[in-house]
DNA sequence: GCTTATTCCGAGTAATTCGATAGGTTTTGT
DNA sequence: ACAAAACCTATCGAATTACTCGGAATAAGC
């Protein structure tokens, strides 16, 4: 029951990204070393942060990222499925309308099925409750 | 975040065995049969159960396995943490005390550990709720 | 006592995933 | 023109996962 480093760099890149919100592009190099993440690394995590529509980018001198929307408006849920698909502690739960793959024929009957629902769903209730925005007041609030 | 087969197996066996609980020793092979799990690879996840005290065993013919205590007092959390580990999204929530290994020395300024502590007290929480016996029970309900 | 059913144990292994690294190509402000 | 940046594709080593294999020890039943 990890969480990739996909997902926990993705949400340190969007938080620095939410603290930085309305200062312009931010550049990929800063938030790296602000997030100790490698640069290289941290570039591919990007790309899908903005092919999801999370972030835009600013190419050539003086360019870099910046949220889309406002830090509230974007949940750390969103994030980590986004970076790491969606959250599912078994296979058997993900029923993507295509018909073949992860399907279990006993779905009806199993027991332990409806356990994990349950970690599934209170995982996602914890992740969707907290916004950007949320973890910006969280650091002033230990600032002080 | 998602589960790996010793957790989902580990569950499955012990509801197996919960379900014949008082029945005297189950062998591997018939629980590996009913939960559509590799013989050989279940003995090892049973060697963990039985280490950690959840099951006995008695070896030569017409042996198996039994719970060690009523279906109503082991927790599928209980469980899952002997299988898996502790059950933690990431690795600087491991504070295991031997000060080496995973501390993060910013802990006290992170926002973001304080999300993964939240998911990781939800997951525990749905997991410590659900015993072998409300398995069972569930499984009682479904049949009719 | 022999056979057979079973648990127990340790090593090996194929496949996959993770976390990066490498090396280049655009694009754009100065 | 130059340098700073985003973008793209490919590769790779290490670790993990989910097994498989081959036995050794133990006990019941005949």
């Amino acid at each position: 029951m990890k969480l990739s480093t996909k997902g926990r760099y993705g949400v340190a890149a969007m938080y620095d990204l939410a603290i930085h919100y309305g200062q312009g592009p931010i550049s990929l190099k800063s938030v790296a070393q602000r997030q100790d993440i490698s640069e290289h690394y941290l570039e591919q995590l990007m790309g899908i942060l903005r092919k999801a529509g999370y972030i835009k980018s600013i190419r050539g001198a003086q360019g870099g990222y910046s949220l889309t929307k406002e830090p509230s408006l974007i949940s750390v849920g969103d994030i980590i499925r986004v970076m790491e698909g969606p959250i599912a502690p078994v296979d058997c739960l993900l029923d993507d309308s295509c018909g073949d793959s992860n399907y279990c024929d006993k779905a009806g009957m199993c027991v332990t099925r409806g356990v994990w629902a349950k970690v599934r769903d209170s995982i996602n209730n914890v992740l969707d409750s907290i916004s950007l925005a949320d973890l910006c007041r969280e650091e002033q609030a230990k600032r002080s």
